[in-house]
DNA sequence: AAATTCATACTTCCATACTAGTGTTCCGAC
DNA sequence: GTCGGAACACTAGTATGGAAGTATGAATTT
């Protein structure tokens, strides 16, 4: 369930679509949607006040995202952390990343840079104060800085999108206590290499950030079966298991 | 304009709003919509016959991938091709095609690199045949064939709707008879490449196979000044030009 | 003549009504 | 008890009505 009928940022000149966006978005990534919930234009609508219309709309985004998957005539679910899901969402973020690395390597843009480094530094503050939804805001500000300087802000929206199916993971991780100083210290070591113009080094250290992923998902898919999708099994029905 | 209310294929189970976005991409990528025209939802409708839901739902889709431009309370237009942002889309592109290659070597899946060669024996063939729209379409489905040798199909619909904005200069390319045996010789080599297991090279192919519209990018875009974006100019106002 | 105001004709955005398809459940026949 | 079936309570998809905002142009004033 959600509660949530004004609180957030209530901007009343931004379209109420989009605000419904967000906030479904928001709701299902911190789980208070639980994986597998099911939802419905009608009762969302009810649920926060307005008409079916921009609920609907908001469900076709979230959908494109992977976050719900619209059943035509039957319903709209939220779908459950797919581990296959996440890891090619982290294939095509790899491969996006790099390249908006290694062109930030080659455009020394040393403004943009600057502010990367003033994210990592505010990061480094929130660590202190242990603020955690911030410290989600600034690593996502850290990438998009990156593909800033890349001059490929456009990257960056690709980026956002596929990410929508890491940040569940990401978020049970940090609920996890995830230790977020090696995180700052991965991003430091990404900038530090673009500004001395290694794209070798830049390259190899955002894959091992990237790839910190892939050691907590199956973790995390063990500790929590119920929120992920059950994994593919060898044999065709999985009710009936001949060996 | 674009006439078109049943034409196409007319699949009766097929949801209208997936149809109209069919449609209009379509029409929007052969310029049977001209760059810098304005639409309306009422006006679209009524010429498709349909109400004004669905269409409004493609025009979201559209405004998505880029082809067209939604103001709040004032209109959609058709965007110009804009070099910008093709130049963006076709970054975006390599990245996540260089990977899939990569990956595509690595997996050494006989059967779907099998299915790319199939689409080359095919595209031969058109070419003989001069059928241009089924060279398109083969096009699209070789690299479409890649991503799924790769074990990526999601990869390949990240990429397509980036297509999206380079397909309106593919159609320019095409009309200026593109030599369309350079583009098959381009896709042999790269599924050469993989077959034969070596992933730098097929990378290079794949990169030097993509990069071909930058050569053509600034030829059309001289030659048809009116369906571009005019480039920001280095003075502020585009009217003064001083010297 | 030039500038300003105001009515009008658009636009997208949001709300509501209706259609068609799906799952469920309860009732009855066997 | 088991199976079949029809009525019902949902769902998303589509159509349409109304509201808020914007550009346009004519009429009026300066």
């Amino acid at each position: 369930m959600f509660t949530l009928d004004s609180s957030e940022t209530t901007n009343p000149s931004e379209p109420i679509a989009r605000r419904v966006v967000r906030l479904l978005r928001h709701a299902i990534v911190t789980m208070r949607i639980r994986p597998g919930e099911k939802l419905s234009e009608q009762e969302t609508a009810k649920r926060l006040g307005v008409s079916r219309q921009p609920v609907r709309e908001a469900f076709i985004k979230l959908a494109e995202a992977g976050l719900v998957l619209i059943l035509p005539q039957r319903g709209t679910l939220v779908v459950k952390i797919s581990v296959a899901a996440v890891e090619n969402a982290r294939f095509i973020r790899e491969a996006i990343e790099c390249a908006v690395v290694r062109e930030a390597v080659r455009r020394k843009d040393r403004d943009a840079l600057d502010v990367a480094r003033g994210v990592l530094d505010e990061t480094a503050r929130a660590i202190v104060t242990g603020d955690a939804e911030r410290l989600f805001e600034l690593d996502e500000e850290f990438h998009r800085a990156l593909a800033a300087a890349a001059g490929r802000p456009d990257a960056w929206r690709v980026v956002e999108e596929q990410k929508a199916q890491m940040d569940r993971v990401r978020y049970l991780d940090m609920t996890d206590a995830i230790p977020m100083r090696i995180v700052l210290a991965q991003h430091l070591a990404i900038l530090d290499a673009i500004e001395a113009g290694d794209a070798e080094l830049a390259e190899r250290e955002l894959r091992a950030h990237l790839r910190e992923i892939l050691v907590s998902l199956p973790k995390l898919a063990a500790r929590w079966p119920t929120l992920f999708e059950a994994p593919a099994a060898a044999a065709p029905t999985p009710t009936a298991g001949d060996a």
